[in-house]
DNA sequence: GTTTGTATCTAAATCGTTACAATAGAGCCG
DNA sequence: CGGCTCTATTGTAACGATTTAGATACAAAC
């Protein structure tokens, strides 16, 4: 059925490395054998196939990207950062969702292991980084986007989230919150972790500030919903004056759920700040606070440090980490 | 430095196609060198090279899936669909980024077919669907999502999107609108000439009420910022009093260029009609009135198709359509 | 002791491509 | 015109798995 290099040789009269020539490295044949080729190709529609290829030359032109979740547009920018500079370096991306479940990272990381991809970019699911260590010492590069490595053990892109954490709490307690509240979870994630320690050390520095963790199972709008109608359930004397939100979705489900009872109303009763700065955190109910990554950027300089890794080949490889710094944007959902 | 099946097999002392049978057909294998081989794999760290497999079965275990735009959460809810039937078929879904932008989805398309994919899942950027022609003549099953094809040549899931922009005007001209507009582009895709084909249909059945077409060059928040500034330029008595955003990305556009300035407001001076219903919708500034889809069964859905398709594999395969009812979903944008 | 059967083995072919060494032919020079 | 370089082309051996056929070993059953 398929076509192939032999058929294409038979078609031009030529041999079958002559084909592999065109194919590869056309500057070796003569420009009207080349053309022959390519008129054979064309008429019995050869497309070749990638699959012998990379087997032969051992290496593949696509990387594999691992998201923790794909309906968060934060991820979708961050796959489109690393898009742009794949394409840059002849590299085709291949995205993969975990859906920040252990097991699906694990059997990902596998499908894009078995595949021999050129490299893998991770916002890893767990804490645990010991199978990524494994991958990686078998010898795929990874990189960690969104997230620093506790050992440095792997070169990473990320945002220094505590500082990130520190400044929206601040923020918060500057417009005049002291009862506030951290929403957002599981705290095996390292972004929440992070986050709510520096969120902790600004309330440290503040007497009088308090902060209550409530801790969720997801960081979707969904789990946020669900915070949200816990906190309606509340006496109004133990709510919390200030929220933040460990992303803008459990920031904005929070929203929705206010929005459905008139007893908590944001900004008044309660500040909302979330993280991630999405597309739609300006265009929410209440337009939202939130602390904004430079995301697309992250993105094509993971990529970049990847390429870097899969090139140095060498044993002992050099791990280098960028971090960028993060900033808030404030809108209507913390004003006084 | 790659371990492969030769190793493993002399490591567990047994013969190299005991090895592939412990992969592929562990029933043939006695109990305990089954056990003996997992030994070995596990202890030299072999992965199986997915490469050398696939050339030899001819078969991938992976779907290529092209969205039109990752960053709108349409097109992740549907992939999060297709992501979880692939996963009961054991298949693994591979998603890349076309980005209204034909030269990439050729290119994309290419690449999948090289890799000889299972199948491929396609929200078609174009009119023109000759080039998936040439691949599904060449034999990669194709399924269109979204989106049917006019001569019906190709399996397809798609929704109603004529009588979801019937809907969607009928319901501006109810809440007593007359001067209608229809924002959303490029008409060259399917889906908004089918849904301004629906907003024409409605508008003709009620005279009085005329439709304005405001063209973009795509279905993105900034499109919708950019018809939002227009509109904030002109005359008040030329203004329209209830518009129809070809998807919610442009209406959330819209919305949030409004909302910048206070000479327009939403919804009394115009009601804004959104599709898709993406997950923001409900939670935009002014909670988006939208026409809804059951996305993720799309996706779900067209994984079925394809797998029919590619077990087929006889000449004169079936196509077949799969066709959804739209749902409007009414909020504040549209009170009146 | 022969038969039957199960579990495993060896060896070789195959998938479609690319890398590499070898060869053929053309052109040039002394 | 033999010898030489140079370029265009060719033949063949990989890459790493799966598959098949046929051989072998060792039980248990007759």
């Amino acid at each position: 059925m398929a076509v192939n290099v032999r058929d294409v040789a038979k078609a031009a009269g030529v041999s079958l490395s002559t084909v592999s020539n065109v194919l590869n490295h056309p500057q070796r044949v003569a420009d009207k054998t080349v053309e022959l080729v390519l008129a054979a190709i064309d008429e019995l529609g050869f497309v070749r196939n990638d699959v012998a290829r990379q087997l032969r030359v051992g290496k593949s032109r696509s990387i594999g990207m691992l998201l923790l979740d794909v309906r968060n547009p934060f991820f979708t920018d961050l796959a489109r950062g690393a898009e742009d500079a794949s394409g840059q370096h002849s590299m085709n991306l291949l995205l993969a969702n975990t859906d920040e479940n252990v097991d699906r990272e694990q059997a990902i990381l596998g499908v894009f292991e078995e595949q021999r991809v050129h490299g893998i970019l991770v916002t890893p699911a767990s804490d645990n980084l010991a199978p990524l260590v494994k991958v990686r010492n078998r010898g795929t590069p990874i990189v960690l986007v969104d997230r620093i490595s506790h050992d440095r053990n792997f070169s990473s892109v990320s945002v220094d989230d505590v500082a990130g954490g520190y400044m929206a709490v601040k923020h918060l307690i500057e417009t005049g919150r002291t009862r506030l509240a951290f929403a957002g979870g599981p705290l095996s994630i390292q972004q929440v972790v992070d986050r709510l320690k520096g969120a902790q050390k600004a309330v440290k520095e503040h007497p009088g500030v308090t902060l209550e963790v409530i801790d969720c199972t997801s960081l979707s709008i969904p789990a946020g919903r669900e915070i949200g109608s816990q906190l309606l359930d509340r006496h109004r004397e133990t709510l919390p004056d200030g929220i933040f939100a460990a992303n803008d979705l459990v920031a904005i489900g929070i929203l929705q759920a206010c929005i459905g009872s008139d007893k908590i109303s944001i900004p008044r009763d309660i500040g909302l700040v979330g993280y991630d700065d999405i597309s739609f955190a300006a265009t929410a109910t209440i337009a939202l606070t939130s602390v904004r990554q430079p995301t697309q950027e992250m993105g094509a300089r993971a990529v970049e440090l990847l390429m870097q890794e899969a090139d140095q080949d060498g044993e002992d490889l050099e791990v280098r980490h960028i971090e960028f710094k993060p900033e808030l944007i404030v809108r209507d959902s913390t004003k006084k």
